[in-house]
DNA sequence: ATAGGATAGGAGAACGTTATACTACCTTCT
DNA sequence: AGAAGGTAGTATAACGTTCTCCTATCCTAT
């Protein structure tokens, strides 16, 4: 029932187990005759190379961690995808970790790759993973950021241009004649939330509107507490004529109490939503958004970091950072 | 840079490194005294033990493979949440393989797996997997089959009672008066496609309706197919009044075609999806679906394969068919 | 004839753990 | 006093690879 080992197919060969292996790894001399009794024999016992053996001795695994933040929600399942696709090109496998945005998990997930010998990892970030990562850097972990970027520490990183996607989003609603203008921000402390916050304000300053602190409603990423946000803000003595929602999650829950109200979308209230989710298109009206080019974040920043990966670990090039660039999707929401 | 080993710490604590080995371990005799300086050196040196030379000793490695056939699509994102977080709550790691429902990738998959040595497997099988599968529990790899399950393989498998939700799903269009009912099916060969495929031919049975092979257009599971299948549908001279589609990939494409053409859910057809994704109550009007219990799918999943790890080999216990129950939702697209 | 080199194969040392066998000492009980 | 047993510690053999040394042929060119 043990799986065979090189030892078995040697002995069934009547090799030594250098010999063996010598020809399963085609390297060194052999002859054409024992290639044949090799070959045959492993075959026969039906031989598997034990991969962690293998690792032990040659110092990689060929797996790559990947740590974000939760695969069920909005974007991640396409990223994954895309980093799965090109890791599977080059021969690695993917080891997934959801952190749920607890920086708790996340150090405990961080510390377990590691301890692991994965190859390398690519993660999105929130700010307090700033010290564990840089340890992790300096320990000569390759490192890839995708998503997300973290101030003051340099590994290559894949984001999308956040600020301008946000401020174009608003911009045009601004330009449809809207001067009460809401938004629903991520959760602080994370670049993107960060940036989209930073664009949506910088739209409303740049033309001459004065930002109503009120308007602006945290909701942390979450569905639910989108939904309460909204409620919130229809409720307001004023309420806006427009919203911007950082994120997909969010808007499914702004989506839901708009609904319940019967607050017609575009008509009554104008939307944009970041991220660009395939259901975006089949709302009734459907929803504009700010889109991504999700997959190409995943597949850029898995080449990045297969990059580091066969590099002679010194001749490594300068960290580098790669926005890609958004397009702003305007259906009939706004 | 290198990792420091054990060897390392006991080195530092000025000890054998089997005693170092001991106190970290915590087995065996030791004092106090080389306890303390033990720890002390770990601590010192950032001491992580290797766990891919222990898992060369102890012969598990912790790790489980997940191979399903695309993770950005349908319901797997949640499914693989599950798994993730329930492996998580036992000290497991989950290594995600997507297959694109491709045999030959998926076979490789399994290889590729069963060569790292993960402790076990959670598959959603498609037919051709059948020998592989077979192989591999003849040769003692604990596995578990989710969401689809293979005929003649006595391996625990979670899966949904698929004809019985399309069944009660086609009954209820069949009760609101519908008599010309159209299928999207999935792709054949998949135990969940036959199985809602034929609730739908059950159900149209017992209700004394003729089934018209026209009215079954296969989709493969996938979008653009449905897509065009439905257009085909539309376009038949005796089209359709309502549409049961038997995923919500293909509910995607469907419901784009139903948009472009103008054709109001519910109004002028009917439809009901099998899966219950979040925007399925946002649309205008919302769609009516069969809701799995999907997270519950990939707990209880998960739960079986750990049970079957933690059982000693020989005393497991027969393999188990767990189904589950779907529930009708209804909403206004029917 | 013989040095040099290509070819064929074996032995054995890592890689970093875990776990057993073994020595040595100290108690404690008869 | 001596057996029994508890405690503390070292040494070493695995686990299954890879890979570097060796030794031993055999061929070819000087």
């Amino acid at each position: 029932m043990n799986k065979p080992t090189l030892r078995d197919v040697a002995s069934e060969a009547g090799v030594s187990i250098g010999m063996a292996g010598r020809v399963l790894g085609s390297y060194g001399y052999y002859s054409q005759e024992t290639k044949f009794k090799v070959l045959e024999a492993a075959r026969k016992v039906d031989y598997r190379p034990n991969t962690i053996a293998r690792a032990l001795k040659v110092r990689h695994t060929k797996v790559i961690g990947v740590v974000i933040s939760d695969i069920a929600n909005t974007f991640f399942p396409t990223l994954v995808r895309a980093i799965e696709d090109s890791a599977h090109k080059s021969g690695y496998h993917v080891m997934l970790c959801n952190t749920d945005e607890d920086p708790l998990k996340a150090r405990e997930y961080l510390n377990a790759l590691y301890e692991r010998n994965v190859d390398g990892m690519i993660i999105s970030p929130s700010r307090e993973l700033q010290a564990p990562l840089r340890k992790l850097a300096a320990a000569g972990l390759p490192l890839v950021l995708v998503d997300r970027f973290l101030e003051g520490l340099k590994v290559p990183t894949v984001t999308v241009d956040n600020k301008d996607g946000s401020y174009r989003a608003v911009s045009h609603l601004v330009g449809k004649g809207h001067r009460r203008i809401a938004c629903l921000a991520g959760l602080a402390g994370i670049s993107t939330s960060d940036e989209r916050l930073a664009g949506y304000l910088q739209a409303l300053e740049d033309n001459g509107i004065s930002v109503d602190e009120e308007m602006i409603e945290p909701a942390d990423f979450r569905r639910d507490k989108a939904a309460e946000a909204v409620a919130k803000l229809l409720d307001h003595k004023t309420p806006p004529t427009a919203l911007f929602v950082c994120n997909e999650t969010m808007a499914l829950g702004a989506l839901r109490v708009l609904r319940e109200r019967g607050i017609r979308l575009g008509a009554d209230l104008a939307v944009i939503s970041f991220g660009d989710p395939e259901w975006a298109s089949l709302m009734q009206p459907a929803l504009s958004t700010v889109r991504q080019p999700t997959y190409a974040i995943g597949t850029l920043a898995c080449e990045q970091l297969i990059a580091l990966l066969t590099k002679p670990e010194r001749s490594r090039p300068e960290a580098e950072h790669v926005v890609l660039k958004t397009e702003l999707v305007v259906r009939q929401s706004c």
